[in-house]
DNA sequence: AAACTGCTTATTGTCAACAGTCTTCAATCG
DNA sequence: CGATTGAAGACTGTTGACAATAAGCAGTTT
């Protein structure tokens, strides 16, 4: 019997419902529905997705795991608040993960994959020029989901992701959308070169730096004088 | 009011059951009592704890979620097994990780904390000695645990912690604690004496070179000859 | 004999209800 | 007037039961 189309059947039917609620309630925090530090009431998430608080509870305990909610007995579970400090320490980690992506990618990026890399830093270039700051943020972070991808390390990615849903979380707080264009282009430019030229050292250094000067934009945004640690 | 003895009580007023639970099974999985491989039974553990399934499965939805379980829908959930290719893609993160470790142990490990390196070092010594590989074995783990501790990066720690306990559930297909010996106690050394002597650079490449000569042992105990990626 | 069909049983997925805890707020007391 | 106490309400933690699915087995058919 040939397989046809895997739209949505195939998708409940293969995941199971808490790890669909998962994916939601995800997004309800990323997409900022539900505020940095918010209470999370399972019977109203319960009535929401029209089912009982047992799946609802297993999904939120696997977001606990992924660092997203934090949880308080007899309290209930919030959505987690990321502190300058803690973000700190993120960066500090994803400094390190940004020289081992830019290094792989280097390695093994196929040139479709290189193709759609400059592809994505010709967009950055003309949101630039329309001075589209929703759509730069967008593709700034597709840029960096497909390097980490392009590594080849489903390890790598998952770590990776982890970390930057925490950054996510912290950027969230005000801010939104983080400090516009702070964001220079030439830098991406300068790392898709590097990966076109099959540099791996020169990638991943250019790479790691990028990740320090994001750390260096954050930090200004936050407006501390925080030690940067 | 003052506080006395924060013992179990504070553990269960203040952890959840769920939690609890999640050690514990954390626990059976890592000591072998569940096998790799194997399906875990929710009635089963359920009425060992002593408690319905409501906990258990929120626990398992959480180990899921830091990858030493996988769930099939309908079917349950067992024990990960992590193929070499896995095991590999971990070592190259676990690599990165190590560096930034050693370096930042390095430069804000305590003089307490050093005296306790040193001494863990010399417990080894002392363990080979007497042949006592299961001392060694148990040893070494404590020595990057203390490490990862003492580089004083939480999220490093969760992230590393998290690869770790990948790489056990490798190592323990079939070769139960690894190749003996193989773990020479001259690299911990030479580790521990870059790190009393601040040298951040050098403890960093030592301890990166140390996790490459891990992987290469683990390959050789493997008896593959793959690709090595 | 091999393959297919339908039952049986064990186990997971989900639910609704109950018990326990925290929060709030008003009433009481010093 | 401020602090304390007690009750009411809302919500979480946990349970036991029910529905649905998958695996194994026997019986039948070709």
């Amino acid at each position: 019997m040939p397989q046809i189309a895997p739209t949505v059947l195939q998708l409940v039917q293969s995941n199971s419902l808490p790890a669909l609620v998962q994916a939601e309630i995800e997004q309800l925090i990323l997409g900022g529905e539900l505020a940095i530090g918010q209470r999370i009431n399972e019977s109203d998430l319960a009535s929401r997705f029209g089912m009982s608080r047992g799946p609802i509870r297993e999904a939120l305990r696997a977001l606990e795991e992924s660092r997203l909610v934090r949880s308080e007995k007899n309290r209930g579970v919030f959505v987690r608040e990321v502190s300058v400090a803690e973000a700190d320490e993120i960066y500090d980690v994803r400094e390190a993960l940004d020289q081992l992506i830019g290094q792989r990618v280097a390695e093994r990026a196929s040139a479709e994959q290189l193709r759609e890399l400059e592809a994505v830093v010709t967009d950055m270039d003309q949101a630039t020029g329309k001075q589209d700051i929703k759509s730069y943020h967008s593709l700034n972070l597709k840029f960096h989901d497909m390097l980490v991808d392009f590594a080849g390390n489903a390890r790598l990615t998952e770590s990776y992701r982890l970390l930057t849903k925490g950054l996510l979380l912290f950027r969230l707080r005000g801010l939104r959308g983080g400090g516009g264009f702070a964001v220079s282009n030439t830098e991406h430019k300068a790392i898709v070169s590097a990966i076109a030229a099959r540099d791996p050292a020169r990638a991943g250094r250019l790479l790691r730096r990028h990740a320090v000067e994001s750390r260096a934009r954050m930090h200004k945004a936050a407006g501390d004088g925080s030690n940067g640690v």
